[in-house]
Formats: C-alpha cells, sequence, structure tokens
DNA sequence: TCTTTTATTGGGAACGTTTGCAGAACTAAT
DNA sequence: ATTAGTTCTGCAAACGTTCCCAATAAAAGA
C-alpha cells in the first residue's frame, strides 16, 4: 500500500511537499501541486489513518459498550447517539458483550489502548469493580440506562422511580386493589428495583400494599410463563405493572387465554411504548420512553466532557409519557 | 499520558526492555521485570494500540456500515456479526448513514483510510457508483442484504425471489385468485423488485394476473395507507403479499377496520417473521428470515476474504421457513 | 585466570505522518 | 550585478511501538 514516501519518489519530490499538497496548504508551485497529484492518482495512494492519529495525538474515535444491540432501547440508542458524534466527526467503536457482564470491563481497558477519546455504556448492573474500572478510565465514561452518579459517574437515566409511582397512580385511579408487579432477575436497579419502588410507594400513600413482585427476563415468553404463575397463585389481581412492554405482552397473553379480558377485570401497564404496545391485543396502555433521546444525550454530555475537562452536568434525567391504550 | 519511554525511564531501563516485560517475552531477568512492573503501575501506563497498529500494519479493525441500527433486520445483523468477528479478535467501527444513500461512499473511503481490513455493508440500492466505489475498496467488501455477485461483490443475500413464489404458491393454495403486492418505493431490488417478481411468476404459473402492486416505505403507517388505498380501489381483492411485516400489519389493520377479516376473506403475508408477528391480532403468517444469520456469514465470508486472497464463495443465498399464523 | 557459552540488556531503525527550520530558487529592487 | 525580499522546497525530528543486532553481564568450562 502507497505511502507518503512512494507517492514522493513518483513526483521526484520530498514527502513535506506531498503532505503539503494532500492537506493544500499554503505555499507550493502549482506546477508541483499537479505533478504530485498525478503520482497520488496513479499509485492510488490513500492517507493513512492510523500514521495520523499517532502523529497528533488524536483518534476522533468513541467506543459505545452495549449487552445487545437487538433491544429497542439500545438500537434506537445507537441511532441517537451516532446522529450526534457524526456531526462532531467522531467515529464509532462498537462492543457488543451478548450479555457477558466482565465483557465490560474487558472493552473499556481495550477501549483505553485504542485511545479512544470517551466511553458511552449501557450497563445493566453497576458493580464495584464496574465502578473501579470506570473510575480508571482515563477518558470519560458515560453511563446510559442506569444511574452511577453517586459514583461521581456522569450518567443519562429515565425516570424510572417516577414511572413507578405514576403506573401506582394510575392503576389506583382505574380502581384497582390488588396490584402486582412483574420485574426483571438480577441486579437491575432501573428496570426492576426502581420501577418497583414507586409502584409500592404509590400504593402505600393510598394505604394498599403490593400484592407480589415476580421476577422473569426480557423476553415476551418470561411475561407470559410469569403472570400465568401469578395469575394461578393470586385469585383476586386486578392490576399489574410490568417493568417492560415486552414482559407486559406476554402477561396480556396469559390473561386472555384465562379468560379475563385486560382492561376489564384487570389493568396492565407496561413500560417504554416498544411498537408491540400498540399492535398487540388490546393494545397496550404504557409509558413512552425517549430511548433515541437518551443516545443523543449521552453523545453530547460526552462531547462536552472530552472538550472541556469542566463538568457542570452529572445526571441527566429523561421524562416520559403516559400513553393511554385500552389496558388501563 | 504515559509511555514506553516514561517507564523506561522510571524503571531505569531500556525501551526495548520494557516492551520485553510487556509483551512477556522469554530472557528477562526476574529482578528487572518486578522493576519495570511496578514502573508501571506507579505512572499508569497504558499501552498505545495506535503505535502498535502503526507499527504491525495490522489494526484488527472492521468497518460496517448500515443505514439504520434499529431495523429489525440490521439489528439482529449486529448482533450476529459481532459474536463471529469477537472471536476473531476484530473490533467493530459501526456507520450509520441515517438513510443517506451517498454516505455509504463517503465511509467505504474513511474506513479505507482508518485502514479497517474489511467491510461489511448493509445497502438497500446498489448503483453504479456505490458499485465503483466498493471495487476501488483496498479492502474486500461484503454486502448484505442486495446481491452484488454480478458485480462481483461478495454477498449475503436471502432468497427474496423464491419467498415470492412461495408466498404465490401459499395464497393460490388458500384459494385465492385476486392477489396483489405492497412494495417500497426506491429501487430496494431485494425487498420489492424480486419479492414481487417471485409473487407474480407464480400467480402466473396459475394463469393468473398480478392484481396490483403499490409502494409504499417501511413503516406500520405507509402499510396502513398503502392498504387502505388498495382496498378502496379494488373491491374484489382476497390476497396481499406484503414486502415486511411491518407493512403486513399496517394492512391488517385496514382490514379490519374495513370490516373483514384477515384470514378469512382475505389472506396476508409478511416477509421477516418480526416479533410484531406473533403480536399482532389475528397473528400474522409470515416467513422467517434468519436475520442473525445473516450477519455471521457475512463476518464469517469477510473473515475468510481476509486471511486468503482467495475467493471460494462469492455469494450465500439463506433460506427462510415458512411461518403459518392466523392470516394465511 | 582465561576463554567460551549463555543470559540479559541497550541502541537504533522502522512504520507513515506532520512540522519547524533552514536552505534554495526565484523576483524585484537598488 | 548585487542585495533584499519572497516564495518554494527539503531535511530531520517526533509520535509510541517492535525487533534486529550488538554489547554487556553472568555463568560455566578449561
Amino acid at each position: 500500500m502507497a505511502s507518503l514516501h512512494d507517492v514522493a519518489l513518483i513526483a521526484g519530490v520530498s514527502k513535506s511537499t506531498v503532505s503539503r499538497v494532500i492537506n493544500d496548504e499554503y505555499g507550493v508551485k502549482n506546477a508541483t501541486k499537479i505533478k504530485v497529484q498525478k503520482a497520488i492518482s496513479e499509485c492510488g495512494y490513500v492517507p493513512n489513518q492510523v500514521a495520523k492519529d499517532l502523529k497528533s495525538q488524536k483518534t476522533n474515535l468513541v467506543g459505545v459498550i452495549v449487552s445487545r444491540v437487538s433491544s429497542h432501547a439500545t438500537a434506537l440508542g445507537i441511532d441517537g447517539l451516532t446522529s450526534i458524534l457524526e456531526k462532531a466527526g467522531k467515529h464509532v467503536l462498537l462492543a457488543s458483550t451478548h450479555q457477558e457482564h466482565q465483557k465490560e470491563l474487558e472493552y473499556i481497558q481495550i477501549f483505553n489502548q485504542k485511545r479512544v477519546e470517551g466511553i458511552i455504556l449501557y450497563a445493566t448492573h453497576l458493580d464495584k469493580v464496574l465502578v473501579n474500572a470506570i473510575q480508571n478510565s482515563n477518558v470519560p465514561v458515560i453511563l446510559v440506562g442506569q444511574d452511577g452518579s453517586m459514583h461521581n459517574i456522569p450518567s443519562i437515566v429515565h425516570d424510572d422511580y417516577r414511572v413507578g409511582f405514576e403506573a401506582g397512580s394510575r392503576l389506583i385511579a382505574q380502581g384497582c386493589k390488588s396490584v402486582g408487579f412483574i420485574g426483571v432477575q438480577g441486579d437491575d436497579v432501573a428496570v426492576d428495583k426502581l420501577r418497583s419502588q414507586g409502584l409500592t410507594e404509590a400504593l402505600e400513600f393510598n394505604q394498599l400494599p403490593l400484592l407480589f413482585h415476580s421476577r422473569g427476563d426480557f423476553s415476551i415468553e418470561s411475561g407470559y410463563s410469569t403472570a400465568k404463575e401469578c395469575l394461578a397463585n393470586f385469585n383476586n389481581i386486578d392490576g399489574i405493572f410490568c417493568a417492560t412492554d415486552r414482559i407486559a405482552v406476554g402477561a396480556l397473553r396469559a390473561i386472555n387465554e384465562s379468560g379475563m379480558t385486560p382492561g376489564k377485570e384487570i389493568k396492565i401497564l407496561g413500560v417504554g411504548n416498544d411498537e408491540l404496545a400498540s399492535v398487540c391485543s388490546p393494545t397496550l396502555s404504557t409509558f413512552s420512553y425517549a430511548f433515541d433521546k437518551a443516545g443523543e444525550n449521552a453523545a453530547k454530555l460526552l462531547l462536552e466532557r472530552i472538550k472541556n475537562q469542566g463538568h457542570e452536568m452529572s445526571k441527566v434525567v429523561l421524562t416520559f409519557q403516559n400513553i393511554e391504550r385500552e389496558t388501563c
């Protein structure tokens, strides 16, 4: 692969001159410029960005770590963040951990070696080692989806506690008295802990107990089986708040099969406003989360951090919107 | 940021020795090794991959270009390809064109400058300039979703013609006589041209004409409005083949509104086996496409090309599965 | 003790750029 | 024709690695 040096040889000039032509700097004679350009196309020279990056000590690279690309939240998030980063001339190095938690650590390290200028991390669980890795990173790390601000990690989060509280209020307003929650296993603070906590406190505020708190994974199937189990264990349920729309869609199926009608005898709420929610039957009442904005904000916040070492914003909390459909 | 040189100064040895310790090569005295390791952690040295890449003339980087991350096909594809590439020690540079066609050219160029070892391109439309750019690339380019094999571009495709033919056969087997097609605008050979062509020829094979060929975009909404229009223009439709499940879901809604029952008076088929298809009502009969396998195969094919310059495989055609549900 | 072998270390070029500085070539003015 | 000023070009160092080769140090054999 041709280098500056080769072009210089062909054109019969020095590397410096070729470099000047490429970056069209002032002060190179027109005749030589043409000579060089001819040489460039002759040998099909393509500038080597690796060498440039080394010389300039700047990569224009941003690392993005997700656990899975094909989830509503991350896919939309990536679209959001790439649109912002692209405008800033940054390129995205993408790593998927494929749900293997410790890969997050690996990639933070690898990205540091690759001299990315910053990292956007879609985390599901913030444990001590991860926090440590983030704090030891030489470049800024922005957390998306989980709150790391107590560890001084800038974060983009959705208002998970409040969505839980609002869900409780909506269910109560619909007359529900026996309300349960279906969340997820693992230590997902945002999806399981905060949403259930908000719900519980809205119920308590109205002197109602939380009937149950079961857990599945993020699949429709697990929503179905978990809901089925709950329906068998409690015969007076009149409201279920599901931590995600996919879980809710599964629950809907279980309820339909039980002979009840979601939205009538039993109210259902999901979270996320997944496209599924408008398509399932009955259509799912839920909360719209701005996953694309989460990505955009993560990118913007990161760019801020890269530019000035100043740290004005430490956390961005995104609001949500009530989506009223048939199930509540 | 500390470099080998800094470590060497602190440890009181030469750069060469430090390098040897880092890559734990044979032939360095234990005492000095310890000395160096202490120096490394003292100054928080992190190896510079950019310099390594330059020196070794190897980046272990693969470029991936998509038009949008948040589409069923690309999101699953990316998950598939990252899982393969990761095992091969390659890292992914991701670019989204956000549906701007000419950005594909830009990124092919940028990726070449960045010295990626290969490129995976999710294209929607293969025109002359794009083919040219691909052929002028210094590194192998694998096309996903569209067939570029006639231009000697290795491609991963789904069997779009055959899915159309099969759709026609299924509709005819269900007794349909007045069948139409809803595709997409633009010059999408895979999604619009081939699928409609297969359908048309299956109908012709049974002496039936194609009642209509309308076009929308990839949204549910456009499936709805296009289908509504068709229902108004033709009053005897008894079968519609939709180029994607999202379009089909929109069409379903239009048919439901019209008072007919999809699956009874009018049969509907989609393509892709999107999760929506199992959730909508009535559930959508469709064809399952292996989007994840497409990504995996693209990665494998690319790795082949990177390793040996040989070119055994030029095209991989992925099959599909009939998914029978309520609408056909 | 002196040589020979072996183990350990350092020097320096190279990867492909950019860039400050100095030298060369030209132009214009004396 | 000399000088002074411009304009243009080349040399060489630097970015952070790796790695060949030579040099030194240690150990072993004579």
